[in-house]
DNA sequence: TTTTTTGTTCATTTTGGATTGAACAAACGC
DNA sequence: GCGTTTGTTCAATCCAAAATGAACAAAAAA
């Protein structure tokens, strides 16, 4: 019986979430990753994915995560996929259970650089491009609007090779 | 006629947005802006004024940035308001127009610092709160979860700080 | 083999937040 | 005073992105 157990002892906890298992202790954690994960522009599922795993004192699979959040199985095979790209969630072998687990990295210069890495990253590398076509449409404009419009263009090409200069040391110093 | 001289040397440019006056450079500097505000989770519109400003070689009044842009005055009006909070635009008086006319701020680090300062620091001051009270509530918790739950969420408490830590610093390198 | 369990994909639905536009206020010119 | 111009606010609308759930595939158990 492994789909029920998690009613047989848990549940007697009055401040659970509704249905599910979820404490409020575990409720609070999960809400501070959402709102971190809103300021970065990700989807609220994901975040709660990762919050309950972080919290949770063992690995967790699909199906529990869709149980406990009261999310679709849909939601949590794509925000399992993000985790697991940007190496935010480990799998996990479990005796006696074929299902994969899942747990949580709890490193932050970990999760800060790779996330940095896999999202910011190509974004400011498309940027590079873009810029750099800019230079050459720049160039067949009138002589008036030239000028201006170069210093500008210029002004982005250095605010984008600062900023890829920056973020690697950025990552360095979270980690202590 | 300060309203129509717009309409009358400009618009001849092939290469101009639909109806308004936007050139095919000042377009793409616009989607630039556009595309950096979305990693950051800002609406387009507040990019898009940004942008046109950014490569106006002349301050504009919101009736130019409603004209141009194709957004509404409410729209206008908000991004402004943003924009002036975090000191991305500055006002500028025009002598025999009294609307107010503004123009950008082009330096990156006073636009990182701003943003950082005023979008960022307040939630992560949020979240030590949370936190503090989280640590209360912690405590009681039955002894076989609060020693786990405690070690989590010291470790967010220590995220915090080193993210606290860091962000001053890198702002202080984007300076060159 | 057939059945069940585990997990992914993707067309549709839902929804949070951005945009609109009308009502309003405030400042200026007459 | 009255009309006009400039700018803000906010309820209603709209839309892009997230969530859903059914269809599908793959692997294990029967």
């Amino acid at each position: 019986m492994p789909s029920s157990d998690q009613q047989a002892n848990g549940p007697s906890d009055a401040t659970r979430d509704r249905a599910a298992g979820i404490s409020g202790v575990e409720r609070d954690v999960i809400e501070h990753f959402v709102e971190i994960s809103r300021a970065l522009g990700q989807p609220r599922s994901f975040a709660e994915i990762y919050g309950l795993l972080f919290i949770s004192p063992h690995p967790l699979a699909m199906d529990d995560l869709c149980e406990r959040l009261e999310i679709s199985k849909g939601s949590v095979s794509q925000g399992l996929k993000f985790l697991r790209d940007i190496g935010a969630v480990n799998e996990v072998e479990i005796e006696e259970d074929r299902r994969t687990h899942y747990e949580a990295v709890a490193e932050l210069r970990h999760l800060a650089g790779r996330f940095l890495r896999d999202q910011i990253g190509p974004r400011l590398a498309g940027s590079e491009d873009r810029l750099k076509r800019l230079v050459t449409a720049t160039s067949n404009l009138p002589a008036a609007e030239r000028a201006h419009v170069n210093r500008r263009v210029t002004m982005l090409q250095s605010w984008n090779k600062n900023t890829r200069r920056v973020l690697p040391l950025a990552i360095k110093l979270l980690g202590e």
